[in-house]
DNA sequence: CGTATGGTTGACAATCCTCAATCCGGGTGG
DNA sequence: CCACCCGGATTGAGGATTGTCAACCATACG
């Protein structure tokens, strides 16, 4: 999402126009490594604070909670920018992989002096966590407001938004999230999400290809399954 | 907290070193006024999109959905600072007034010269946005993956370090909400925040002076309600 | 001191979770 | 290419937690 254009109603902090390869400068400054399905990806490098790029695949940031609960509190796509910002891996959080793809692991401080010297780059960063705060505070709302149903829709037009391709009337999404953590994701419990789809399969608003592809055949009837899909629409955004 | 120190396991992004008075300068760029409890601060003013920078009181971000279901997804203390960034009152979200108090409204157009021009008002910038986002990501994970006693005790950690005052032994808190404000807050409702606030107060856990008053007598009872202190404590400071 | 708003409590219903059994898909080896 | 196997996914029965609605109580105001 650095990379993506700046939405019109939003403040742009002057720094959109004529802006530089400002991932591109990021990207410069790192390396570039693969990573496979379940990789934990650490907050330190030789004792230096990191970032990550993602590149390809999809990154998620969870938390693990007593009693083996798990919050998984963000997922992040290609093109965009994670790191854990004021909590750390002492409590409970880390940044996974959710799938193989290409992360370019960035200095903490590299970014800041990146950043307090060109203003271009400060302003996307600023931006992008701005980005970043919007999603979140739409996933809070799915979680804690939204029935069980209502969150397996929320969750499906996310997927479809940020992965979705469109195959002759039908929409298919490879999902990079497991029954699990698609579970964690919605802090639901697997067998009740699992129940949700069903249901929803039944209703003829998604059938899958496989555990991981799911095709949604009625995409007018699930953003309406989802009260916040109008947000949702507007957050998640390639 | 664009008013605080910065956190030493973070990036600061080069620009807390000998940083100007950054708070300052927003608040000559905007207009002081008070708010009344239960007030709705609107997103524009005179078709300008605006901030909010809160002197005294207490905000909070709300988002209404159907079927009278409310979620309040952040709460902004003095010296922060906030908007409706990406989602819009069409998304029915809007931004209140908890109290009583004053603010600053200035216009997101200005904070963005402001940031072009000021790299140390940028930095502050995103590095609030940071701090914001960490906020929120605690805030999914209380409504998300706790317990409703354990989201009552997450609450009141929050409210402690945000507006707490040390009284002999016990510590006061005058909080900001009323029931049914906690109880959209944290994803529950009135009747149930209720029954927790009881059970709370037979286990000797904390006391009320009045309904907004809370007196917590045993603070480390408290914190170890909540699986998340840790994580709250360093996120929410003054 | 009386009234109104908001808070508490009880009985019951709905939702979601737990645990166990079963099923299926994707991989491996014959 | 097919049979087998393993791990993840689905399903069912029952239990726990939280929500709903209505009555009652207390606090904050006038």
């Amino acid at each position: 999402m650095l990379a993506a254009a700046s939405d019109s109603s939003t403040t742009d902090l002057g720094g959109s126009l004529a802006a530089p390869d400002v991932p591109g400068i990021l990207l410069r400054a790192g390396t570039r490594f693969r990573v496979r399905r379940g990789q934990r990806l650490p907050e330190r490098h030789a004792d230096d604070l990191v970032h990550y790029f993602v590149c390809d695949g999809s990154l998620y940031l969870q938390n693990e909670l007593p009693e083996r609960r798990r919050a998984i509190v963000a997922t992040y796509y290609p093109g965009e920018f994670c790191s854990m910002l004021m909590a750390g891996e002492g409590d409970g959080e880390s940044l996974m992989a959710a799938e193989a793809g290409t992360v370019v692991r960035v200095k903490a401080d590299t970014v800041g002096q990146l950043a307090s010297a060109d203003p271009h780059v400060s302003a996307r960063y600023g931006r992008w966590m701005e980005v970043r705060a919007a999603r979140v505070e739409a996933h809070a709302i799915v979680v804690g407001r939204l029935t069980g149903e209502e969150r397996v829709a929320a969750y499906l037009v996310e997927a479809v938004q940020m992965r979705g391709e469109t195959h002759d009337k039908a929409i298919q999404v490879d999902l990079p999230f497991s029954r699990e953590e698609v579970a964690d994701y919605l802090a639901l419990n697997p067998d009740t999400l699992s129940r949700f789809l069903t249901r929803m399969k039944a209703d003829g608003l998604v059938t899958f290809l496989g555990h991981r592809r799911a095709v949604v055949t009625d995409w007018r009837g699930l953003l309406q399954r989802c009260p916040i899909s109008d947000l949702l629409l507007k957050v998640y955004q390639r």
